[in-house]
DNA sequence: TATTGTTATACTCTATAACTATA
DNA sequence: TATAGTTATAGAGTATAACAATA
């Protein structure tokens, strides 16, 4: 089971998942926002306001880098900067009805596409792939959490 | 079965997609070419040289970006530009060695990657997920094919 | 001294518009 | 005139390094 080859459970995944990206990242297009900014936007909307370097974090960003991009969501009216009122140094990040319209106009819309590719598969498949969303669920808890980039 | 609210097929499988595009992502990291080159290079090496043109369309860039790209990736060694034997105005596309390398290592290394994961799953998840690949594997084509966006 | 956040700067990638050359 | 490709220019996004303010 130690196999690399074109045989392995990684190499059957992977075109897969490639050509799945490619599908997603289409959908993030004109207005819609990056999939850093919905996943701060998310983590703001879930999770209450929140730090910048909590946000970089979260995101695998730098934070410079979440600095510059709660600059342009707070320009385009998303998030909102209040100090800190329990530390001098940071600031609070929280999102305004408008990131939470911008979320929930995102996830509707890209949830829509989803249904459409849906109807036209095979029913067997559609049943075949929903039953696989648990595990794949997990597959996927596990790629987040267990770092297997940095933990080489 | 019209819902789009939290129970459509598409928002249970959007999330679980999501954070798959987010660890793969990661990985196109420093060196790594990006999931359009590796497109590109990956249809070079399958098909043959090519236009331009196509590969923009292939990977939905625009002509420019294309272009521009096919200088970036010329400047590494990845490609080569031919004139069009046929068509004074076209250029052909070539993969070079370098280039047909840099898509097995990469292709290697992303794979190497889904199999650590897979490892630290328990294997009956790993079996739901295989035998649900042809599915989803269906899935992904009808999402390259479709083009739901542009359909509208 | 360490931490939080920002600014300065630079680089990659991508897009639209305008241009050149060939068909 | 239509098409293939390029160049010009601009903008989003991201990173590292240097900085300011607070702890």
């Amino acid at each position: 089971m130690q196999m690399v080859g074109d045989e392995s459970r990684g190499s059957q995944l992977l075109p897969v998942l490639a050509q799945l990206v490619r599908f997603l990242r289409q959908l993030e297009s004109p207005d819609n926002p990056s999939s850093i900014a919905l996943s701060v936007l998310r983590r703001l909307a879930d999770a209450g306001p929140g730090r910048v370097t909590d946000l970089a974090k979260l995101t695998r960003a730098s934070q410079p880098g979440m600095t510059q991009l709660i600059g342009r969501m707070e320009k385009s009216g998303l998030v909102q900067r209040v100090p800190d009122p329990n530390d001098g140094r940071g600031v609070l990040v929280g999102v305004t009805q408008a990131g939470r319209d911008v979320v929930a106009r995102t996830y509707t819309h890209y949830a829509q596409t989803l249904d459409r590719l849906f109807d036209r598969l095979d029913p067997a498949d559609c049943e075949t792939i929903l039953s696989a969303l648990p595990a794949l669920g997990r597959l996927a808890a596990a790629a987040e959490k267990g770092d297997t980039i940095s933990g080489s």
